[in-house]
DNA sequence: GCATAAAACGAACGTTCGTGCTATTACCGA
DNA sequence: TCGGTAATAGCACGAACGTTCGTTTTATGC
């Protein structure tokens, strides 16, 4: 196989489908932002990419294996785009800050036209218990837990005031962000983000 | 018309079936804050109620318009418990601060299986044009609207900082609101509520 | 070039969806 | 008591749902 120059590339995943696997799930993840994991009907996603209904469940065998793929997925980008690259800032208020920012950036501009996937998915599924929402679940949490560990860092650190506490910041700068995200879908109101942007600055001021 | 006794209350709604129609839209609210407005089919709100589904039906006349008539249903509840209430307060702080609060306790303790019925439904509709969607967004504009409103009250008698901005206080006002019912919700934090009320504390002291 | 396996397809299943149409029941004024 | 109106039920419809099946196409390895 080393001999054939055409064949290098694709190491790991074994197989041809796998870049079928990724239009789908991407057009699932952009579907399922905008109509929920519900909403996600394979007919209609199977027309948008002009292939068979048939065809494309046999990509991952029941509907839920498929809405929780499109939550792997977009699980995965987030976690390249946002955490890992804010891995490089210095722990405490500057990883915080670079969390935050890049996900502000991220919910504003990802692209997806229902604006945030786990804005839309976690507000569904929030009540209705299964593998779909306590997965859902499962990654909030820690992303939560992320924000919360690095402002608990930053307060140690003496970049915040010591009474703060690491869990209420994070509540309240991702309260932000979603209300943003909420903001400029059910109001319309693009300068939402701005808004967030704002509050979030202020929070993380030293002084407040 | 006064000088009938009876006949005074049931003026527009003339139908005794208004009973019924609102132990439906009770039903109908309650399933929706968990299940969407998409989720809520008319068949399973049926079955709930134990009644037909052309009987159901029948009293709407089409699904988008059951939808229509729990979003105003949920409305007028909120209009009655929260709006009206803190009208009672002076304007200004005080009428803020009874808003969010009562707002709070509305959303943590109103006693729908799905949390803020607002919350979901927004959340569904948010990138989905039609009247659904139009009639949401009319509405939370006009709480939105009601809260920057009385925050600018409050700024202009000097009871909040005058560098202060009434809609940036709203938006994080709402911001807090909405995180502790999404929070409960997928994260199942019983705690998140305080959390809101924390926060809201701190943003309406003077000094912050 | 041929065997083989993966991928996609078309058709159909049973169910549920929203929505009509018609018949029946319950109530209230005359 | 009767007649009319509002409320509900029963039944059927076309469409879409998730899913299964058998077949056909496509790509790869010997």
């Amino acid at each position: 196989m080393s001999s054939d120059p055409t064949s290098a590339p694709d190491r790991l995943p074994p197989a041809r489908g796998s870049a079928r696997r990724a239009e789908i799930l991407d057009a699932a993840v952009d579907r399922a932002s905008a109509f929920g994991l519900d909403g996600l009907t394979i007919g209609s996603l199977a027309k948008t990419l002009e292939m068979s209904k048939s065809g494309l469940f046999a990509h991952f065998g029941s509907k839920e294996k498929l809405q929780i793929a499109a939550i792997e997925w977009e699980a995965q980008r987030f976690e390249k785009k946002i955490v890992a690259q804010a891995g490089h800032q210095e722990r405490g208020l500057a990883r915080l800050r670079a969390l935050v920012e890049a996900w502000t950036e991220h919910v504003e501009s990802g692209g997806l036209s229902g604006g945030c996937f786990f804005a839309a998915t976690s507000a569904e599924f929030g009540h209705r218990p299964g593998p779909v929402r306590d997965r859902l679940a499962e990654l909030l949490k820690a992303w939560l837990a992320s924000l919360s560990e690095e402002a608990r860092v930053a307060i140690e650190r003496g970049e915040l005031p010591a009474d703060m506490d690491g869990e209420q910041l994070a509540f309240e700068l991702h309260a932000y962000v979603q209300e943003a995200n909420w903001s400029r879908g059910i109001l319309s109101d693009a300068s939402a983000f701005d808004r967030a942007r704002c509050a979030t600055e202020r929070a993380l001021r030293i002084d407040s």
